[in-house]
DNA sequence: TTATTATATCTGCATTTCTAGATATGTCAA
DNA sequence: TTGACATATCTAGAAATGCAGATATAATAA
């Protein structure tokens, strides 16, 4: 559920954080620089800025994934998160207009 | 925090059907004729429609009013609880805009 | 005053979620 | 192939939440 995932003070900070990859996380070096995925985040990086587990900090990905929040793309034995802002509008949109 | 309080279904039923206080519960017979607490209901017309133990249904009000959702107002032994619609606005306005 | 009613708070147990360590899976390099 | 690395999944204990019964508080009625 959505409001689920975002109830948890560590994921609303990582969705805060990937707003601005590029500001709050080291150069991507292994996403390929032709890719159509920026912005993408390894686990790693996140994981190392949370300073939490990484099994936690792969758990709550996934979960953010799940409630559709964040999108993500495999290259190689990374995997790259990012927002999916979409969500964050129909999210928006749906308060306002059916709750 | 307020996406805690949205995280249960039964409290989403809840501000749901406050929406549509006429529809969906009985007349408030001791909601003073003149108050301008228009909408409000009582707890126990909330806990009857719900199932749900007394303490818990009060339990949850109290954490929706505690969010900014839901604002009471007291006549002699009765609480009202109604919606409080300018938080869902901001709450729209801030995922829209700062999420 | 006492009794009744509505709501809030307290208590305890069951369930769920959080967190992290250990292990498994998948990918790349040698 | 083997070894190293990134990520996902499994497992288990700790913490938080869900839920209901019992009790407390506050207002009303007799």
């Amino acid at each position: 559920m959505i409001f689920k995932a975002l109830s948890n003070e560590t994921r609303v900070q990582i969705l805060e954080w990937l707003k601005k990859p590029d500001a709050n996380f080291g150069p991507q070096l292994y996403l390929p620089p032709d890719s159509d995925f920026k912005g993408g985040i390894c686990v790693g990086s996140i994981q190392e800025k949370t300073g939490l587990a990484q099994s936690v900090v792969s758990n709550y990905l996934l979960l953010m994934k799940k409630a559709g929040l964040l999108e993500s793309r495999r290259y190689g034995q990374w995997t790259y998160y990012r927002r999916n802002d979409e969500t964050f509008m129909q999210l928006a949109d749906f308060i306002k207009n059916e709750m």
